[in-house]
RNA sequence: GGGUGAUUAGCUCAGUUUGGUAGAGCAUCUCGUUUACACCGAGAGGGUCGGCAGUUCGAACCUGUCAUCACCCA
């Protein structure tokens, strides 16, 4: 054995070999399986994609060795948006736009950046030592899922569950695409409240409206008060006529206007905001011949809708106001109103500012022809699966979580207008009716159509609706799959808490409602890996650490480099830069995969955010240290035996605590407690093992025992250390760990 | 507005389910290089467990309340 112990030429040995073989116990009827939550063919993967599968490696190592058939599906995710973006990106760098090259062309251009990327991260899932199986490899668009993704929303629609609504969705105006409202991320800012005078028809007075969008207000069908509130009730019935615009619009009555808001005179928007939409649907407000009526028949609602897709003031609004940007709108608005001495006043007013997950641009609600999948039902039966206890969540507190979504669930839009994407399978004939099916020829059989021209939809499935089917169609799913039917429903999934909604609740709801069964029995929701101070990891921040760089080490210049390079504001590269150097004085030592597994399994514990701390990392290569050291000195002993057998009280005690170090390490892996299991064997291997019974064996000079006991301990260590107790078994006992 | 979580040693965090002398890693200090390991060994210092009130013989842990912070939903 070398004196010292270099990690990287170990892991690089080991993982090769990993990543060419699979491990299986095939011909045993036990199954422990998982599926890897497929990362995004976005980029590179990420301390948080490493802790998690750092985890999922040491269920799959962990029942492969107690003899069941463990595995473990590997694969990645298109992920529409986010990926359309990146390309888009590198596009406009040279100056083209997607719209330039056409959407045949401009998807040759993302396959080619999803083969970019889906190499970067398999070879990181490689160096990694994850034991997937690399020949069953899925990507959540490969003809098998789009299958999958076909069947599913073909089904859904014919089970009535599945439907096409004209209605409000939140609208990104720079992706020009609907959005489904988790995708939007709300941000609580300083904003203002304005006041403005309605003027009453045939009168002088006037009603003030308070608004903290002034410019939606071409699009007002209505001003509602309580009526409860004495102030207003007797307007109710009268109209306003609408400043620039002179459309007459009605006052009405509703509960929902909160008295002690603003003015208590709320403008009812309908095209343009949500809670306005219900008023205005609850009313049927309508416009003729420039006046605004309600009705008794829902079907008469027809909300104005006065902005284009990118977020312009349309052809609905007046001159000088029309063809404008809305916060241009808003301002030349603002100053208008101040002229005709109808801003009563503005007053300062928490907002909170609805923006797109991934374009961070403020979302518009639009309104829209969109595909909705009902949820109710199915939520109900995955709340069951979670009530009756089929499905557990470690630990058990994030059911409340889940909960609190699953019950006020709203309809899911899974449509959108981007490109990269499953297409949507509906087909529309020239007068606008939508016929859905697996393809069109199958369309025509199941409508039984005559020849008319028929065209498919030009929008694509949300991403999170493949996802959603992920851990049955990646086993196989709609066919029936040897892989399908022996490892599904999984045993495990793990996951962070972010994505309970967007995935885990929707895996639920799909899996039972296309296989009746559940998708997996045990949910292990772990925090998010953030920086040393809580921070999130973002490139903005500068905090980003390369979970490669804590492998391998890195120079601080190349550190520096890499935090500062393709930063989306030129400004920040000097902070950050300095920053950097201040806190990394000699770059990033390299401390190894091990460690680094170690060091993640110390810090699954049951908190949200996850403080990535580089000592917590030094501390673990110390520790690997140790064990490379301990077992170099047991090499310097002869092979007198091939099993323990104690011999006196040192032997006796040893073994005992081994023993109850086990079963303490067995209870804390089937609880999900890593930090506990890894603590365990740490304290018995150092304080136990190295420093009192190598230390009592040297003494007494007997020490026939320390192989065979060494043998023992990493078997029990491979799962939390798979590197470098494989290569100190094939050095001492020239036997394989897993084989 | 509704909800969840956090607040413990200089730093990052366990410990609270089943109340009973406060733990780990890193950092610090002292001593040690006689043959596994200085990424080491022996030892040490360091915390009135966010504040207040209550229950109890006894509270980091249970109850109430306040404060600060973070996140989620509307």
């Amino acid at each position: 054995m070398d004196k010292q112990y270099y990690p990287v030429e170990i892991e690089e040995k080991w993982s090769k070999i990993w990543s060419e073989k699979s491990i299986s116990n095939e011909n045993s009827k036990d199954s422990f399986s998982q599926v890897i939550p497929p990362p995004n063919v976005t980029g590179s993967l990420h301390m948080g994609h490493s802790f998690q599968y750092a985890i999922m490696d040491f269920y799959t190592r962990y029942h492969h060795m107690s003899g069941k058939d463990a595995y473990w599906q590997v694969g990645s995710d298109h992920a529409g948006i986010a990926t359309q973006m990146v390309v888009e990106n590198n596009l406009s760098k040279k100056n083209i736009s997607r719209t330039d090259l056409g959407r045949d062309k401009f998807l040759e251009e993302v396959w080619a950046w999803k083969e970019y990327s889906e190499e970067k991260i398999t070879s990181q899932i490689k160096r990694l030592g994850c034991t997937v199986d690399w020949n069953k490899y899925r990507f959540t668009f490969d003809e098998g899922c789009n299958e999958a993704v076909i069947k599913a929303f073909v089904e859904l629609h014919r089970r009535d569950k599945i439907y096409r609504g004209y209605r409000l969705v939140n609208w990104d105006p720079s992706l020009k695409t609907a959005v489904s409202d988790l995708e939007v991320i709300r941000q609580e800012k300083d904003g203002l409240l304005w006041h403005i005078k309605y003027p009453i028809e045939g009168s002088n007075k006037c009603v003030i409206v308070a608004t903290t969008r002034p410019e939606t207000m071409f699009g007002d069908m209505a001003v509602a008060v309580n009526p409860k509130d004495i102030r207003y009730k007797k307007l109710i019935g009268k109209n306003i006529i609408l400043p620039f615009v002179g459309r007459k619009i009605p006052i009405i009555g509703d509960e929902y206007v909160d008295m002690e808001f603003g003015t208590g005179c709320l403008k009812i928007t309908p095209g343009h905001d949500f809670n306005d939409y219900e008023i205005g649907k609850k009313h049927s407000l309508y416009e003729e011949d420039g006046v605004v009526r309600t009705s008794k028949e829902v079907s008469d609602f027809k909300p104005i809708n006065i902005f284009n897709d990118d977020a312009w003031s349309n052809e609905n609004v007046p001159k000088p106001f029309s063809n404008l940007d809305r916060f241009k709108v808003r301002k030349l608005v603002l100053e208008k109103l101040k002229e005709l001495n109808l801003l009563d006043k503005e007053e300062r007013h928490p907002i909170s500012v609805p923006r797109g997950e991934r374009s961070n641009i403020v979302i518009e609600p639009k309104l829209s022809y969109q595909w909705y999948v009902k949820t109710s039902e199915m939520a109900a039966k995955a709340n069951d699966a979670v009530n009756n206890g089929e499905i557990k969540f470690h630990p058990e507190n994030w059911v409340k979580t889940y909960f609190n979504w699953m019950n006020n669930i709203e309809d899911w839009c899974v449509s959108r207008q981007i490109w990269w994407g499953h297409r949507i399978p509906a087909w529309y004939d020239n007068n606008g009716n939508v016929y859905v099916g697996h393809n069109e020829n199958e369309v025509r059989d199941f409508y039984k159509l005559d020849d008319r021209k028929l065209s498919q939809d030009e929008d694509v499935l949300d991403t999170w609706f493949s996802s959603s089917l992920w851990p049955f169609a990646s086993l196989g799913w709609p066919n029936e799959s040897e892989d399908f039917k022996k490892h599904f429903p999984t045993s495990l999934l793990v996951t962070g808490f972010d994505i309970i909604f967007f995935w885990v609740a929707r895996m639920m709801m799909m899996s039972i409602e296309f296989t009746n069964q559940i998708p997996f029995k045990d949910v292990y929701v772990t925090g998010l890996i953030r920086d040393e101070n809580g921070q999130k990891m973002s490139k903005s921040k500068g905090n980003i650490i390369d979970p490669l760089d804590l492998i391998y080490g890195i120079s601080q210049d190349d550190l520096v480099k890499k935090r500062t390079s393709n930063l989306m504001q030129e400004g920040l590269s000097k902070k950050i830069e300095k920053k950097t150097r201040n806190q990394f004085p000699r770059g990033i030592e390299s401390y190894g995969t091990d460690a680094l597994r170690m060091t993640f399994f110390s810090l699954a514990t049951h908190t949200k955010d996850i403080s990535f701390e580089l000592g917590r990392l030094k501390g673990f290569r110390n520790f690997c240290t140790k064990i490379w050291n301990a077992a170099r000195f047991i090499d310097g002993y002869p092979n007198e035996k091939n099993s323990f057998q104690a011999e006196n009280d040192i032997d006796k005690w040893i073994h005992d605590e081994f023993d109850k170090t086990k079963v303490q390490i067995d209870k804390n892996i089937a609880s999900y407690r890593l930090d506990f299991a890894i603590n365990e064997i740490y304290d018995f291997f150092w304080s136990k093992f190295c420093d009192v019974y190598i230390e009592e064996c040297k003494k007494s000079g007997k020490t026939k025992n320390l192989r065979p006991l060494l043998k023992e301990i990493l078997h029990v260590l491979h799962p939390f250390a798979p590197f470098i107790t494989e290569e100190i078994s094939e050095l001492l006992f020239e036997e394989r760990i897993i084989d």
